[in-house]
DNA sequence: TATGAATGAGAGTTCATTCAT
DNA sequence: GATGAATGAACTCTCATTCAT
């Protein structure tokens, strides 16, 4: 009697995983069929299309993500704190959503066009907001090098936290937290030495 | 007026720019025969399959590039300098073969599996070898900071660099050059302000 | 009502028909599905490829023609019985399955090169076995001429019999069993008259 | 300034031996092309298309054939001399034409149908009037039985010749003639041994 | 005579999708 | 909820043929 809730859950996890692992062209419906035990012809019990199915998995990822993003932007914190509420809040939404943001990733450039998918470029508009404003009040505050260009800033901020997707993997040795620490400090305070690293550790 | 023999590459880099925009397995030949102003069987005049294009495509961007490393492994620099003269490389090859670098970071990981596109993966491990040692030469040398993991930070030097593939568009108002000493500037020194930034520019 | 386990075979028995009547290379898909009644991309829910259903023609046709070459060979008759009991089966096979002995002809000599194919060659090897075995053991026992070349002869009986394929009518006026009797007649008799044949019939 | 008449017989023949060997619909006439040493546009300075090399190969087969047989008919011969001669003209023809042999017999059933090959039913027309008025003047005139289905024997007669060219090579250890001879034999005395082969040779 | 480049029709095959059961 | 069979559009690729050079 019960409508399976956990069967349409466990077939989208599925449809993500291999659509990251193969490309959302390249990944027929048989396959994501056999990998989740039934026929093609019943995910159409399920679903109403393969391409609802990447609207489900993206449009989930975007939703959970901008939750977070939305507490860390309007918790009001100074920018370096909020730079950092940012980054750590993205690695967990890797660490969680690993195949949605290895799909959005890869396809999300050319399915900006279509009306269906219109909420990715609002996403990236979103994203270019938060991000660009977080770096601009930290460099009116000082907190940021006024010397670079913010937009290439912005650019190399973002894409730095984003393709640490491509190869991270969950249950590996590094919390994403861990991870998030050392990027955090990489992006802040650069690879070469200096003498701040001798003394002490740069990041609490 | 010649029967063109750049008729070749003028295929090729239109089917390159085709795969770049949509991706590989989404790109009908007919969309590249029309891009290319022949009909989609006349491809096959010219080649084998649209996988050879593809290979064609990644083989020859893998070649330049690997000329371009070569020629800085050889030539001894110290870990600054090398790092410096690879990010510089990198960037003026995105700014030659933009597409070529579009379609390896789209599609080379799920490529890698088939026998055809062995090189990728050779590519790949002479890439970590590459940077790894450059990384490693520097943290020895005192040029490199000592308290980060070396392979998080390669994969964060890598990745930082070839994503700007993503958005770079040759002819704009930056040069190759100039993207790669704002980006080496900030995977060096770091987005945060410190003394030096506020005394002189640490760069050029 | 039956969903049909028949299906598939209806589908390859039409297939049969057309190859035999066009050759398998003039011979499109759509044409078979066309008689079939059904889409051309249907069929390849039942088989995999073209070849496919060539494959299962032909390795059918020869399953069932080594269990009766067999069964006679096993029986341990004399030769003349032997060779008699060979092309009895042999017309009665051509009834059954006329469509696969006329492609069987036309087309086998072609295919043996590719490994799929195989069989057909092992298929040969084992007709040679067979008949030159009978044969020879008829020359020895008395039962066959003496002067004829034994390799000749092998191919004279061999062809004469399976030939008759392209112009056998299942339902026609003859059935296999007077065919058979009637060429069994030509060839160990012969064409021209003779004594015997002028005082009584020589086969009973 | 010749016209290079070899040149045409030179492509033509290796057309033929390519039909041969691959089938009419099988054979690319790139193929054709590249064992001849043109290119396959250059194919059409010499005929104007591939069907058009397989009508000239048949019809000059079947010109030559005709030529020998009205020969042979035209004799005067009594039946049995008559039925030798033509089984020995058709052996001879198998040995020069053996390539065309082939092709016809592997596509002259379906052929027949297309208003071009027309004249491949007129020739089996020809055929069969010719092997039946021998056959029945043959049984007229006490030389063959009288017990045997007459159309019967004649396609045993027929395709008794016919199917060697599908295993003769010229060249071989037989002659034409020597096989003619034995096929003859094996024809008209059978296979089963009698009387008159103990004391001597039927053929002389 | 031959080449190189192209055409255009059609081949085998794939695949998202539908639907009666 | 799921299956088995089918659809129909589109795909990659082949190939006979053409034609300017």
């Amino acid at each position: 009697m019960r409508p399976a809730p956990g069967r349409r859950r466990q077939i989208l996890d599925t449809a993500a995983r291999v659509f990251a692992a193969q490309g959302y062209d390249a990944t027929t419906v048989r396959q994501i069929a056999d990998a989740a035990g039934l026929l093609a012809g019943s995910l159409y019990y399920h679903f109403d299309s393969k391409e609802s199915m990447l609207d489900e998995i993206l449009s989930g990822f975007l939703d959970s993500l901008w939750t977070r993003y939305d507490t860390v932007l309007a918790a009001g914190l100074r920018p370096r704190e909020s730079l950092a509420a940012l980054v750590t809040a993205s690695f967990r939404e890797i660490d969680r959503h690993r195949a949605a943001v290895a799909i959005y990733q890869k396809e999300s450039r050319h399915l900006t066009d279509q009306p269906r998918f219109g909420y990715l470029a609002d996403a990236q508009r979103g994203f270019e907001r938060a991000w660009l404003r977080t770096l601009e009040s930290g460099v009116a505050s000082g907190d940021f090098r006024t010397d670079l260009d913010v937009r290439l800033t912005y650019r190399f901020v973002r894409d730095t936290v984003w393709v640490a997707a491509s190869w991270y993997r969950p249950g590996g040795q590094h919390s994403p937290e861990e991870i998030a620490r050392q990027y955090l400090s990489m992006v802040l305070e650069g690879v070469a030495l200096r003498d701040s690293h001798r003394t002490h550790d740069p990041h609490d």
